[in-house]
DNA sequence: AGCTGATCATTG
DNA sequence: CAATGATCAGCT
């Protein structure tokens, strides 16, 4: 395990020192097993990142870097830098919604300040000789705040009518709502259309594809100009 | 081929 | 159960 980074640019020092590296040179580094799939061990590369970076325990609700404000993630990308899925942000709250704004979420926070570590992860390469691609921080501009305000708000808005289960993947221009949860079975609670509370499936929020396509656009436009 | 709903491990 | 880390896999 990696020292706490003291300050932004030693993070993005040490980020910048993994890109290129195949997660197998890292995980050698870190003394971490590699696992044959991910199909068990879903959360691994987001782990080893973690690892290798220094970043705090992964059990708490707070940033990865909490007296630097920035949040890790991981993006998986194929060989031409497309993203191969969307990225999960937070748990979706249900409950005790009364009063809260886009401003004052959970998840504008969370995003406020974002370090994305891409991985050439197509499924058909071997866990260990997947490649680390460039780490860029990313603070979301006024005109991606704006998109992830609108459809947080459109959802937020079922959810507090009591239409959380009227929501699919498909709402949501960049973020959207989907299942969060270990399988179809497990429960939360939320409140229905007339008020009253009843259980139902744990959501999450989630950045598509697209959006985060985007992101990865821009850090290349800035590299070749 | 992309997307959406389902799922896996671990910790407190 | 909730929150952390996400990817799987079937369907369109």
């Amino acid at each position: 395990m990696t020292a706490i980074p003291q300050s932004i640019n030693e993070l993005m020092l040490r980020s910048q020192n993994i890109a290129g590296l195949t997660l197998g040179e890292i995980a050698n580094s870190q003394n971490i097993q590699i696992p044959k799939d991910l199909k068990k061990n879903k959360g691994w590369a987001g782990l080893l990142l973690e690892n290798v970076l220094g970043a705090s325990a992964s059990t708490k609700a707070e940033p990865d870097f909490p007296h630097l404000g920035v949040e890790l993630k991981s993006l998986p990308i194929n060989r031409q830098g497309k993203p191969l899925e969307s990225t999960f942000v937070c748990v979706a709250p249900l409950v005790g919604l009364t009063g809260t704004t886009w401003q004052t979420s959970y998840i504008k926070h969370k995003l406020s300040k974002v370090l994305w570590v891409p991985i050439i992860a197509e499924r058909e390469i071997p866990i260990a000789e997947r490649i680390v691609g460039t780490p860029f921080l990313w603070q979301p501009s006024m005109q991606e705040d704006q998109l992830l305000s609108q459809d947080w708000q459109e959802l937020t808005d079922m959810i507090v009518l009591g239409n959380v289960e009227n929501i699919q993947g498909r709402h949501g221009q960049v973020l959207q709502l989907r299942p969060k949860a270990a399988n179809s079975q497990a429960k939360t609670k939320a409140y229905d259309k007339h008020g009253r509370p009843f259980m139902t499936l744990p959501r999450g929020f989630y950045l598509k594809a697209h959006f985060t396509q985007q992101l990865l656009n821009q850090y290349l436009n800035i590299n070749i100009s």
